[in-house]
DNA sequence: CGCGAGGCTTGACAGTTGTCAAGGCAAAGT
DNA sequence: ACTTTGCCTTGACAACTGTCAAGCCTCGCG
């Protein structure tokens, strides 16, 4: 009886807890698309809440104020950003295939998902002056540097060539790569894609001890 | 006696014009320090203010409003910004002189200038979404791309091989070089400059057909 | 000397912001 | 049927923002 009553108990509250991070994720889901439409410096929690099916108060009911909304939602954005490359890596069957794939994954990408990186680049430039964000900044940093890594060493490996380079360098200079072709594109730039896509390859061969 | 007259009027005037030029720089300059400190987000017309020796409502006697001032301060930051490599260009013998003074030169101005380079990474990410800085931005990060070049350039000519990219790319190989060693410096990773300056050569290097 | 204009301060305005308390409403529990 | 609980809305608050008009001070000119 009271065994069962406690069992009740405990469903209901995980179903709540349930229930609760659900919320939080559709809320942080509307967040991020706000903010990548208006950029950190612009966006408001009320903007925040009209672009959702609720009302401005919830938000402080989900999450205890601004810094935790958007602290969550830059984590959620990680989620989004780091996925994107493994599975070239892990079904590419010689080293041009992977190198070609990856070139196409990151031009897609940026033809796609264009708001959320220019998002993803204003976030991490915010870190550099809001101390409270560089901890979840340097954590995505990180992982987007490890799958960087992880594409080189794959071709390295298929290609039976070891890499010249250290993962952080790597990383940089694709990132570079990256964020310009991004500003490109949003600000119009018509071939930034393709450029993009054309570049990757070079970057990548430029990394290993050429031999020709 | 017409003329005489003429001629003060005409000088007061100019005297008026050069008084009203130097204000706005040395508002801009104010605006500038407190933007680098604060970045764009958090920055308003009263923290400027309160950096000059002036009270807030002299903003909008010398600029019309906050996106004239803001843009001015951009066009500055560029004067601040670009001149920063091109003497290296021009007094380097060798071309392993230039390597290295380059390299130098940019782990100098990491450590020397942060604030004002990751403000300035600020406003070209502003640029992304606020239509109103992307002439500026797009101007500044041009001539930065020249400089760029003009060192690579140079370097061919002392190494006597020609470059095997083009200015976009090796501009974008560099910037993201250097952004991550800001982002670094300033979290406060103290390697940050002298991996900066450990890579620069290298990355240089990789911008030619090596032929060992 | 008076006076007009330029340079600057002051104070106020309307709008926006983050925050939070009071309350409504429906579903679950008893 | 009554209460409790969780979820959400509403409305208000104080602080802050960009903007601008009114006025003060000072300097140079007639």
């Amino acid at each position: 009886m009271t065994e069962v009553k406690e069992q009740n108990r405990d469903r209901v509250a995980r179903r709540q807890v349930d229930k609760f991070a659900e919320r939080r994720a559709q809320l942080a889901t509307a967040a991020l698309q706000t903010l990548a439409e208006l950029g950190y410096a612009r966006t408001s929690l009320r903007d925040i809440a009209q672009n959702s099916e609720f009302s401005h108060g919830v938000l402080h009911y989900y999450f205890s104020d601004k810094f935790e909304l958007i602290t969550f939602c830059v984590r959620q954005c990680k989620t989004e950003c780091v996925t994107h490359y493994d599975h070239i890596v892990a079904t590419a069957g010689t080293a041009a295939e992977l190198k070609q794939g990856f070139a196409a994954a990151m031009a897609g990408t940026l033809r796609a998902d264009a708001p959320m990186h220019r998002l993803w680049y204003d976030l991490r430039n915010q870190s550099q002056f809001e101390e409270a964000f560089r901890a979840d900044a340097r954590e995505i940093d990180q992982s987007l540097e490890d799958m960087i890594w992880r594409v080189v060493t794959r071709f390295a490996e298929l290609s039976e060539t070891p890499p010249a380079v250290t993962p952080a360098l790597a990383y940089a200079m694709f990132d570079g790569l990256f964020q310009h072709a991004l500003i490109g594109h949003v600000t119009g730039d018509p071939t930034a894609a393709r450029d993009l896509e054309a570049n990757v390859p070079r970057v990548l061969d430029s990394l290993f001890p050429s031999s020709p």
